[in-house]
DNA sequence: GTCTATAACATGATAGAC
DNA sequence: GTCTATCATGTTATAGAC
């Protein structure tokens, strides 16, 4: 089989997100494919190799599409709404994407970051970059994509812990409601007008 | 020494937030602490009662102090003020204590949830739905506090990504410029009139 | 309370057959 | 492209001396 290398990656995906690059053996993601550990060696040159690659496909994979829809949009109002919208579809469909993201910054260490940042990441934060200075030419834009990412990534994750709180609305938020409140918040704050 | 177990809690809490809990071994923790591996049994169990053990540690040292500053003050937005800047300086001062917050988000399952939300997160959750529901009372007060973190939390890991970014200020933002930052764009958006 | 020694097993990586 | 076999090392945990 030709697709072994990304049926590798697919499975890699998977078990690093959810489970940390530590908590990962090789023998386990041959597990998951079929092939031996020893095998997995003919197609990445070690763990690491595996690990990074891992990441860029999926950063490759959906950061594309929503920069692609970015680029048709004049109006930065628009293009936020649509930026924030396809993010949460996004991660939403695919956990995996914004846990490698998250776990990174927990425990990638500076090395491992820059190559993460240049092979993956730097694609996507350009044109966010850009809309940042379009929508508040004042602001330092990377402050305003970092709260942006952080409001995003966060409320996903955090829909774990509604269930346990008090006064919890019935039925999580969904995705169309929860792109409304973060456009809404981001654009003109908590008492709009 | 009878302190020991209280080293070794905090050795663990160092290391289980930057790595994990597979990322981390025994021996690492012993010696940070300067004892031998298999000492560590005399003071827990295993490696799992261990990093409960340091969950637990971790939440109870933090929680109260901000509630008390904050019951002290009645006006919605300057109480906004304080939250935002206490948090980002305790957690700025401990990083161990919002890694594991994160972690536990990305890692923990729905029991281990439940334990850390009454234990540790309801104290702290009910003074801030307070807070949202001064502050706006139309909106989802759950919702606004999960952005609010989401801001926080994410602000201080991802400055370790932004030396590989381009366009990055000279100098990371300090403390009390995030907190203008967050606690501006939390009431009047982006642009503020 | 801490040590050394050791058991029992898992890990990343390589060599060489097919 | 995948296998088996193997190596060197690291892992949790226990036993028993001091």
């Amino acid at each position: 089989m030709e697709q072994t290398q990304e049926r590798l990656l697919n499975a890699a995906a998977e078990l690093f997100s959810k489970q940390g690059y530590a908590g990962v053996s090789m023998r386990d993601i041959g597990r998951e494919v079929g092939i031996t550990q020893a095998a997995i060696y003919h197609h990445f040159s070690n763990k690491e190799a595996l690990y990074i690659a891992t990441i860029t496909y999926l950063f490759e994979q959906h950061t594309l599409v929503i920069t692609e829809q970015m680029s048709a949009i004049d109006d930065p109002a628009e293009r936020l709404e649509l930026l924030v919208g396809a993010m949460l579809e996004v991660t939403e469909k695919d956990p995996r994407f914004r846990r490698i993201y998250m776990r990174e910054l927990l425990e990638g260490d500076q090395q491992k970051l820059a190559a993460i940042a240049e092979s993956a990441f730097l694609a996507f934060y350009e044109p966010l970059y850009a809309l940042m200075d379009e929508l508040a030419p004042d602001s330092d834009p990377q402050l305003l994509i970092f709260s942006l990412a952080g409001m995003i990534f966060h409320h996903l994750e955090a829909r774990k812990l509604a269930p346990h709180l008090p006064n919890t609305a019935k039925g999580n938020a969904g995705i169309p409601l929860l792109a409304r409140h973060i456009t809404n918040l981001f654009l003109h704050g908590v008492s709009p007008s």
